[in-house]
DNA sequence: CAGCTACTTGAGACTGAGTCTCAACACATC
DNA sequence: GATGTGTTGAGACTCAGTCTCAAGTAGCTG
């Protein structure tokens, strides 16, 4: 808990100054489990309205660049951030009707994926691995819907025809 | 090979129009491996410039509707596309530095996958694996660099900082 | 504390990628 | 050939993100 608190003092560390903009760009952020940039920017702008768009993006940058902040493409709609630092690694499934995510881990898979990349002789740096399903709510629904009966509980709209 | 002859032969099938711009389309699609759409957009126009941008980005919304196209995310610039029907189920593996893009297949993490959604009572409809990394050549390379001697190979700038 | 420099910011212009609109066109059917 | 449906080209529009730049702020230095 408190996350920001691990992301100011290593930031402070790193001689980076942290003025009163970016300390809320970073509490705002440390808030979410996974939020788009424009997301943060209005949530950010709720608390104080006089911080520009543009810094948003510039700490959101700044935090990527210092690893502090992972950047996500669900597939749907733009990138989502997560603020990563002191958290272990993890991958993710979200359920393409309802958009809920789940995060998860596998040390099967990353282990073989060392395999993998021996395999052609690279060095691996990073890798995502995204699962994309129905969560057993959407499941109901789905059957539900195929039946012709009322609708359901979408909180995330389109996802593709 | 000639795999646009597989593509047309199912739009046909399903009764999909197929006039001479998609065609011209799905044949420059086709042929690459892997292609941005506005790199498509390019290509069909030097065939045809009186191709409106806006008709390849509805052929190729059509043909990913109807499962002959892959959109892929590959974090670095706008998203890449792949003509995949009839080419078998694969992931990818991607050199951060040079851009080469390795096709790979891994039946373990496949099934591990199907493990994982049924710990959380998904239903899996599709998933991404992408392992980014260094090439051998570029291994290289970054040792040169290291050792501050002369620059690379480099055909794909920039990279994030 | 005044003066200096380097960094950061807000405002707004700008860009690139993709979407939407709509009149003209092409096709198939009758 | 008239009618209706689907497709197209042209261009306006949108959204997310980037860039520019003058003004503001922090951190030193004397
Ligand atoms: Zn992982
Ligand atoms: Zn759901
Ligand atoms: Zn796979
Ligand atoms: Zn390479």
């Amino acid at each position: 808990m408190k996350r920001f608190v691990e992301v100011e003092q290593l930031l402070r560390g790193r001689g980076i100054r942290l003025t009163a903009q970016r300390q809320l760009v970073v509490r705002r952020a440390a808030a979410y489990l996974h939020f788009t940039a424009e997301e943060l920017v209005k949530n950010v702008q709720s608390f104080d309205a006089s911080v520009a768009r543009g810094t948003v993006y510039r700490t959101l940058a700044l935090l990527h660049r210092q690893g502090i902040v992972e950047k996500h493409d669900f597939r749907y709609g733009p990138p989502n951030y997560e603020v990563t630092l002191a958290k272990a690694h993890h991958d993710h499934l979200m359920c393409v009707q309802c958009g809920e995510i789940i995060e998860f881990q596998e040390p099967r898979v990353e282990r073989i994926q060392d395999d993998v990349v021996r395999r052609y002789g690279y060095q691996l740096l990073s890798h995502t691995h995204k699962l994309y399903g129905l969560c057993r709510a959407c499941q109901q629904v789905d059957r539900r819907q195929a039946r012709k009966l009322s609708p359901p509980h979408l909180h995330v709209e389109e996802v593709v025809a």
